[in-house]
DNA sequence: TCGTATTTGTACGTATGTATT
DNA sequence: AAATACATACGTACAAATACG
């Protein structure tokens, strides 16, 4: 009972941590609904019983979440109650799932290794005696195919993980859980393709029929590859949806 | 001289953007390269003669710049010198020239007026009396058309500025200095289209042909719609460019 | 229009917790 | 086990923007 950290399900979290959850939870059960002012900070941390240092902490991830803004001399304004949990393209998640118009119920997998190609030795910092794994899903909406993408994975990834190799939907399952791997960053990027004979096979569609395409490679907060990946869309299902955003800091861009 | 602020240009700034900004020139100049370690904290904030935690809100500027990582226990680990200016498309920006493999050399621009439609009405929140312009901007590359974009601004913010409604060049340039509005955020969406015939002969395509095709809604930080575009970019010459990113806050999705 | 009160922003110092080496 | 380094937390003080009488 010292000082500083609170037990919620036997995890503790810090008392910024706990003071965001507490706000945001007011939020979304319309305590303070969209354009109210939020109390004062004095006020808000002598509530919460923690310092206002610590209670603007909490302010900051309830900016970052979109919920408030708060302006000098003004306050902390009420942006949005709504539940933001559906992020778009800006955050990692798995696209042909997230943006599908009709329910994604399943998936097919596949699971092969290859040795590293000279692009993935660069892509994935390789070294040309490694091996990659090449996992291919298709995605259906019914019977629909809605999506196709092929996954690389370095075999080392894989092999921290303790993945049942013969059990396909463990990889998969793996897969996305990968997805959500805390600090993890891409570079993206999407262009328009034709769905060669491969594809049009897979996807149902006609040879040469345009198709949304992404490719991006996935690395940690460490800046080491995870994986690469290329997703085809199925035409007229998706629609990426992001939010863009500028930066509320003023920072000069320097001269030099 | 009695404590926080500093002159640079006859600005002052806040101490821990000095700070920000001394390390991020101290990076670009190779004092420190990808993978070293930084000093630690409080030799940092002795260094720059600021406290500790004017130190860690320099820190915190340069993470999200995607400069360094922290961790605790180990230390500030520099990521990249690089000059991270190249943003993508989760900052808001020009795409049809950002991301045009030819640079974009010259734009046509025209504006008219029309009454609110009703779609205008709902997405920028406008009486039925308002009066949107529609500008409507055509992108070069030498002689070959890159990209055409549809822009719908309620009156009332072209009213604000003094822009010469004659000189088209100037509010093309009013247009992209909107862009840039610092707190600025969109609600976009990226889909597959196809050219009509107005599309067709602007961009010297096939009528049919595929596209890619931008929609989006930008808001002020106060949730004020600034103005909706659609952006059509021209065939096989962009590929759109996105850092997607995970948080590395681990907040628990409540349960509810 | 002009102060004054309110509210957020910046900054310092200090203490202690926790992860890594 | 100890030292190092970042993370969290509190308290205090003043600056700067805004709101209000």
């Amino acid at each position: 009972m010292k000082d500083t950290v609170i037990n919620e399900k036997n995890v503790k979290i810090p008392l910024y941590v706990a003071a965001y959850e507490t706000i945001s939870q007011w939020l979304k059960d319309g305590k303070y609904k969209a354009g109210d002012k939020l109390p004062g900070e004095n006020i808000l941390a002598e509530q919460l019983q923690v310092s206002r240092g610590t209670l603007r902490q909490a302010m900051l991830l309830l900016q970052e979440d979109g919920l408030i803004i708060n302006h000098q001399g003004k306050g902390n304004i009420v942006l949005s109650n709504q539940d933001m949990s559906k992020s778009g393209l800006e955050r990692i998640g798995n696209p042909i799932v997230d943006f599908c118009s009709e329910p994604v119920d399943r998936v097919v997998t596949t699971i092969g290794f290859q040795p590293a190609t000279q692009k993935h030795q660069q892509v994935l910092k390789l070294r040309p005696s490694s091996v990659v794994a090449v996992i291919d899903i298709t995605y259906y909406s019914g019977d629909t195919p809605a999506g196709f993408s092929m996954v690389y994975m370095p075999h080392e990834v894989l092999d921290n993980s303790n993945v049942d190799l013969e059990d396909t939907d463990t990889v998969y399952r793996y897969y996305t859980e990968l997805l959500e791997t805390s600090g993890l960053y891409s570079d993206t990027k999407i262009r328009l393709g034709q769905a060669r004979e491969r594809l049009a096979n897979i996807l149902h569609i006609q040879e040469g029929e345009p198709l949304l395409l992404l490719e991006e490679v996935l690395y940690t907060e460490y800046d080491t590859p995870v994986l690469s990946q290329k997703l085809f869309f199925g035409p007229d299902q998706h629609e990426l949806s992001i939010r863009r955003k500028n930066d509320r800091n003023i920072i000069k861009k320097s001269e030099q």
